[in-house]
RNA sequence: CGGGACGUAGCGCAGCUUGGUAGCGCGCAGCGUUCGGGACGCUGAGGUCGCGGGUUCAAAUCCCGCCGUCCCGACCA
C-alpha cells in the first residue's frame, strides 16, 4: 500500500473525548473513528489488524474442531420470550419491529437461534459432538460504553456452541476450546490470565474469563504472589486467618456521640477501624439477615446474594431501620433475637473484644465477643478480598490485577437447552436434551486490549501478528530520483517476497513519516534517503525496542526481514 | 440510572464573568522557500457557536427545556 493512498488520517493531538490509551491512540492512528458512544467505524488500518485477529481466532477454532457458519444478526423474538431472556434481558436488548408489528432483537448472544438450527440439522446421537461457531457482530446496549473499543454498543465476537450428548462430553468439548483460547491468546501476544469466574446470571457451573492485564481494566481479579491461584474477585475465596479465642474484657457501653460511621468512631475512640465489628442490615426477603465484617473490610454483596439465590438480598433502606427498631450507624449483633440470621465472615474469627454498636443511639460497646455478648449463626465467605489477603492454596499473599476480559467460556450443562426444549434421539429412543457449552472471544476487544498492553508515548507497537502492515518503507528525500528508485525497488521486493508492506510516499518531510510509522505501530521501520544512499545504506529501526541499525542498500530486503523474524 | 465535567470549523482550544465585529493553533487548498524526527512565509476555503424556546433594539454570551459526549459507580466479550 502507498500511504499517499491509504485512507487514513493520523491526529496530531489526542481526541477530547479519550482517555484509555487503547482508545486515544486507535483515533489517532486512524484505525477507528467514532459514529455514537460505543459505536465505531472499522477503518482500513483497524481492519487489517482486525482480520489478522479474526484469522488467528479461524485458525484456532476450525483446528479444535468447531465449524464457522453464520446466524442472522436480526432475530425473531419468540425464541427468546421462549427462554425468558426477551424480558431478563432488560434495557440491555436492542429491541425493534417490523413493519407488521412483529417483535425482533439485535442478537447480543445466540444460544437460541444456535440451539434450536443445531436441533434442526443434527437431532441424532449419532451426530453429536458437534461445535458450530460464528464471528459476528454484537449488539448490546450497554449501560454506559467505554473507553471505545474495550467496551462498545457493537462489536465483533466470536461465539462458539458446542452440544454434547452427557456432561462427560460437555467436559471434553470444554477442555479443547479452553486449549484453543490459550492459543489464540498466545497468538495475539497477549499477557493474560486465566481465572475461575463468577458464574453470574449466564449460570452453569464452571466457567473461565480469560483476561488481558491492563491498567484500564475494568474487571479486578486477585492472584498469589507464588503464582498458583488466580480468581476473579468476585469469585476469590481468602484462607482464612487463624480463629483467637475470644477476648476476656469486660464488655461497656461507651459514649459516641454521632458517631454513625466506623471512622466516626474509630477516630473518637482513638482505635483503629479493624478492630471493630461492621454490622450490616440485609433483607433477605420476608428474614433479616446481619453480616459481621471486621471494620475495616466491606462486605461482597455478590457472595451473600448467592447464598439465598434465587431470593433476592436487599440493604436496609433508611426506613428499614426505623421500621424494624435498629439505630442505623449503632447496631451491633448483641441480643438479636431468633428471628434475624447473623452471618459473619471467616475474618471475624481472627478478633476479639470488638468495638460495636450498642443499638442505642450515640452508643457503642467495647469488648464485645462473640458465643458470650452475641450469636453468629454461621460464618461464610462474605468479605471482599483485598490485597494482602492469604492465598487459599499456599497461604502466599495475594495481589490485585486490573484486567480486560478477553474470552470467556461457560459449561451450560441444561440451562439453555430446557427452556427451549432442545433435544435429540438418544439410542435408546428417547429424547434428551443437548448438554451445551458456549464460548466467545471479544475480537474488536482483543484489539484494543492488545492496543492497551503495546504502546508507548510516540504510539502503538503491534506484535507482528497483529500489525495492519509488517514493514514501513519510509522515502525520506521525494525529489532525490535515486532515492525514489530504490525505495520503490525494495517496496516490491519486500511485497514480492510476501512481507506485507506500506511505502511511504507521501510529500511529506521525513519527521512526519517517522512520527506516523510510530503512531501507526509497523512492527519494521526501513529508512531510504539521500544520507544513507550516499553511503550506500538502509536504516532499520525494530519499533518493539527502538534498536536502530543500518544495512547495505542491496540487502535491504534480506535485513528487514530478518528484523522481523526478530520481532516480538 | 445516580454523581461530576463538557458541547464554538475535520482535530485541539479561546471568547461567555461584564450581550453588539466569531477568533487562535493544527489539519485542508494554492504559490514560494525548505527537506532524516510532526519546517517557514504569503494567500485561501471551511462555522445553523449541539437543538428548541424565552428575555432583549441586539444572544456563542443571560434564563428555561431537551439532546449529545466523556469520566466515576451498579452490568458484560
Amino acid at each position: 500500500m502507498r500511504l499517499s493512498r491509504l485512507f487514513a488520517r493520523t491526529l496530531r493531538e489526542d481526541p477530547a473525548e479519550a482517555e484509555a490509551p487503547s482508545h486515544r491512540l486507535l483515533l489517532r492512528a486512524a484505525f477507528v473513528r467514532k459514529l455514537m458512544a460505543g459505536v465505531y467505524t472499522t477503518m482500513p488500518l483497524g481492519m487489517r489488524t482486525m482480520h489478522k485477529i479474526e484469522a488467528i481466532v479461524r485458525r484456532e477454532m476450525d483446528g479444535a474442531g468447531a465449524q464457522e457458519l453464520r446466524v442472522p444478526i436480526t432475530l425473531p423474538a419468540e425464541p427468546w420470550k421462549r427462554t425468558g431472556r426477551w424480558d431478563a434481558y432488560g434495557e440491555e436488548l436492542f429491541r425493534l419491529q417490523d413493519r407488521h408489528g412483529r417483535d425482533m432483537l439485535l442478537g447480543p448472544t445466540h444460544e437460541e437461534v444456535m440451539a434450536e438450527l443445531v436441533e434442526v440439522e443434527f437431532p441424532s446421537y449419532k451426530d453429536l459432538p458437534v461445535n458450530v461457531y460464528q464471528i459476528e457482530w454484537k449488539y448490546r446496549d450497554e449501560l454506559r460504553p467505554r473507553y471505545g473499543l474495550l467496551r462498545g454498543r457493537e462489536f465483533l465476537m466470536k461465539d462458539a456452541y458446542s452440544f454434547d450428548r452427557d456432561e462427560d462430553g460437555m467436559r471434553e468439548s470444554y477442555r479443547i476450546m479452553y486449549e484453543a483460547y490459550e492459543r489464540v491468546f498466545d497468538r495475539c501476544g497477549l499477557d493474560y490470565v486465566i481465572v475461575e469466574a463468577d458464574p453470574g446470571t449466564i449460570g452453569g457451573g464452571v466457567n473461565h474469563e480469560f483476561m488481558a492485564l491492563a491498567d484500564v481494566g475494568e474487571d479486578l481479579f486477585v492472584r498469589c504472589e507464588n503464582g498458583d491461584y488466580m480468581a476473579d474477585t468476585e469469585a476469590a475465596t481468602p484462607q482464612a486467618p487463624p480463629a483467637v479465642d475470644p477476648g476476656s474484657a469486660p464488655m461497656i457501653e461507651v459514649a459516641t456521640p454521632g458517631a454513625a460511621t466506623i471512622e466516626a468512631v474509630a477516630a473518637q475512640l482513638g482505635i483503629s477501624a479493624e478492630t471493630t465489628l461492621k454490622t450490616m442490615m440485609y433483607k433477605a426477603g420476608e428474614q433479616i439477615v446481619v453480616v459481621l465484617v471486621p471494620g475495616d473490610r466491606e462486605v461482597n454483596e455478590k457472595k451473600l446474594g448467592r447464598l439465598y439465590f434465587p431470593t433476592r438480598v436487599e440493604r436496609f433502606e433508611e426506613a428499614d431501620f426505623a421500621q424494624r427498631g435498629f439505630a442505623k450507624g449503632f447496631v451491633g449483633p448483641q441480643g438479636l433475637g431468633d428471628e434475624v440470621t447473623v452471618l459473619a465472615d471467616h475474618s471475624v474469627r481472627g478478633g476479639a473484644d470488638w468495638v460495636t454498636g450498642a443499638n442505642r443511639e450515640d452508643l457503642h460497646v467495647t469488648g464485645a465477643n462473640v458465643v458470650r455478648d452475641f450469636r453468629v449463626d454461621r460464618y461464610e465467605d462474605l468479605a471482599q478480598i483485598r490485597e494482602g489477603d492469604r492465598c487459599p492454596s499456599d497461604g502466599g499473599e495475594l495481589q490485585i490485577g486490573r484486567s480486560i476480559v478477553v474470552g470467556h467460556i461457560y459449561q451450560l450443562g441444561l440451562k439453555y437447552s430446557q427452556p427451549l426444549e432442545a433435544n435429540y434421539l438418544d439410542e435408546d429412543g428417547t429424547q434428551k436434551l443437548y448438554v451445551m457449552g458456549s464460548y466467545g472471544i471479544g475480537i474488536s476487544r482483543i484489539m484494543a486490549a492488545v492496543a492497551e498492553q503495546f504502546h508507548d508515548e510516540d504510539g502503538l507497537k503491534w506484535p507482528k501478528a497483529l500489525a495492519p502492515y509488517e514493514v514501513a518503507v519510509i522515502l525520506a528525500n521525494l525529489d532525490d530520483e535515486k532515492v525514489t528508485a530504490e525505495a520503490e525497488r525494495i517496496y516490491a521486493d519486500l511485497q514480492a517476497r510476501g512481507v506485507e508492506s506500506v511505502l511511504d510516499d507521501r510529500s511529506d518531510r521525513a519527521g512526519v513519516k517517522f512520527a506516523d510509522a510510530d503512531l501507526i505501530g509497523y512492527p519494521v521501520q526501513v529508512t531510504v534517503g539521500k544520507r544513507g544512499i550516499e553511503a550506500g545504506t538502509v536504516d532499520l529501526k525494530l519499533r518493539a525496542t527502538g534498536e536502530r541499525s543500518t544495512a547495505p542498500i542491496g540487502a535491504a530486503v534480506d535485513a528487514a526481514i530478518a528484523l522481523l523474524a526478530a520481532a516480538p
